[in-house]
DNA sequence: AAGTTGACCAACCGCGTTATT
DNA sequence: CAATAACGCGGTTGGTCAACT
């Protein structure tokens, strides 16, 4: 036996309401309140309707002060940091935004929210991952690396002619590798390639963490005068003198300046699995770099230039508290986290 | 011009929570 | 304290309209 309902279904109106019973349900409201019981409402206001829906057009569009409209900028704002912070919690979000309802919230956070943030994150005008300078040219193979060492993930990309070698940041935990190629081109230029299988020629170990489903590619790279110039293609806490969670910082040095490897450390909303990215930062000012983690077992497709489809599917989109530049995915109902996938990039 | 697709959004429905008896 | 009723929330649906084929 099933709850009975609210209302008899069979002499209810349903669908939209109509300006004589929104006038009707305000005029009441107005001079009487509620009472305090939304079932009994209709029958006294005179509408045919069930309780729960008065209420809702009274919450919903009746009630005084209620903004419909544009969303300006402070509010979607407000509105990814909080989504970031507590998830889909419609109400307390609303609550935060005066004149906004829970529903109009969602609706546009559904609709529209959701797609300009992920144009944000990857300008449509600029979808080609690059790399910082001093690395040039664009990623040729934009596969993020999954976190199962087995499957045939590679990257490749192209390093100025300074560049010689790729060394490893941090030593890998277990047997794990990824192997390189590096041929000079006409140009002198170095062209590196990242891959878990076995094709290629020289084996560079990397960290995976198990338990967060990271793939650590951490590497630098070596000039002519054995200099290290510091390229961090993400990671996780095996990074060296970076694994506090107060957003403390190591020096490292990278294109010939100083910068602060700034680790993010996040919790997540519902599962409150923590999740960590990285961005890095010249005194302060953060570049243009991000790491992402992507955790979703639905990815299947992914578009030529590593826009990755659907990637919001069921999951949600964690932002880091100060607003900076780390971004993460994670997929709250993927507690085994077998797919999550590691991606950095840049743009300009 | 007609049919199809997609965006938008008001409203509905089911269920967990809270209040009342 | 248990049973019941109502509330409130968030996911989902379905109607409308515009753009596209």
């Amino acid at each position: 036996m099933g709850r009975a309902p609210c209302c008899d279904k069979a002499n209810v109106k349903k669908g939209p309401w109509s300006p004589e019973e929104d006038a009707k349900l305000k005029e009441f409201i107005e001079k009487f309140g509620t009472g305090g019981n939304w079932i009994a409402l209709p029958q006294k206001v005179g509408l045919k309707r069930c309780g729960k829906s008065c209420r809702l057009r009274w919450l919903n569009y009746l009630r005084p002060n209620i903004r419909h409209g544009e969303f300006s900028d402070e509010e979607d704002k407000l509105i990814c940091t909080l989504y970031a912070t507590i998830g889909s919690r419609w109400s307390i979000i609303a609550a935060q935004l005066p004149g906004r309802t829970d529903n109009d919230i969602k609706n546009y956070w559904n609709t529209k929210l959701k797609k300009k943030l992920m144009s944000m994150i990857i300008p449509s005008s600029n979808l080609q991952a690059k790399f910082p300078p001093p690395f040039s040219g664009t990623l040729q193979n934009y596969q993020p690396l999954y976190n199962d060492y087995n499957n045939s993930s590679f990257f490749s990309f192209q390093a100025s002619a300074n560049y010689k070698s790729l060394h490893t940041i941090s030593a890998p935990p277990q047997n794990h590798f990824l192997y390189t190629t590096n041929n000079s081109d006409n140009n002198n230029n170095n062209n590196f390639s990242l891959s878990t299988t076995t094709a290629a020629a020289t084996q560079y170990p990397y960290n995976y963490d198990q338990n967060q489903g990271l793939v650590d590619f951490q590497y630098y790279g070596k000039d002519d005068n054995n200099n290290n110039n510091m390229l961090v293609f993400g990671g996780n806490d095996h990074q060296p003198s970076c694994s506090s969670s107060d957003g403390s910082c190591s020096q490292v040095t990278y294109g010939g300046k100083d910068y602060q490897v700034k680790q993010e450390e996040i919790m997540a909303a519902a599962g409150g699995v923590c999740r960590q990215g990285f961005v890095i930062s010249n005194n302060g000012v953060e570049e243009k770099q991000k790491f992402m983690l992507i955790n979703n077992p639905n990815i299947t497709d992914q578009k030529a230039n590593g826009v990755l489809e659907n990637s919001c599917n069921n999951g949600s989109i964690v932002i880091n508290n100060n607003g900076g530049n780390s971004f993460l995915f994670n997929d709250d109902d993927d507690e085994n986290k077998t797919c999550e996938k590691g991606m950095y990039y840049y743009y300009q």
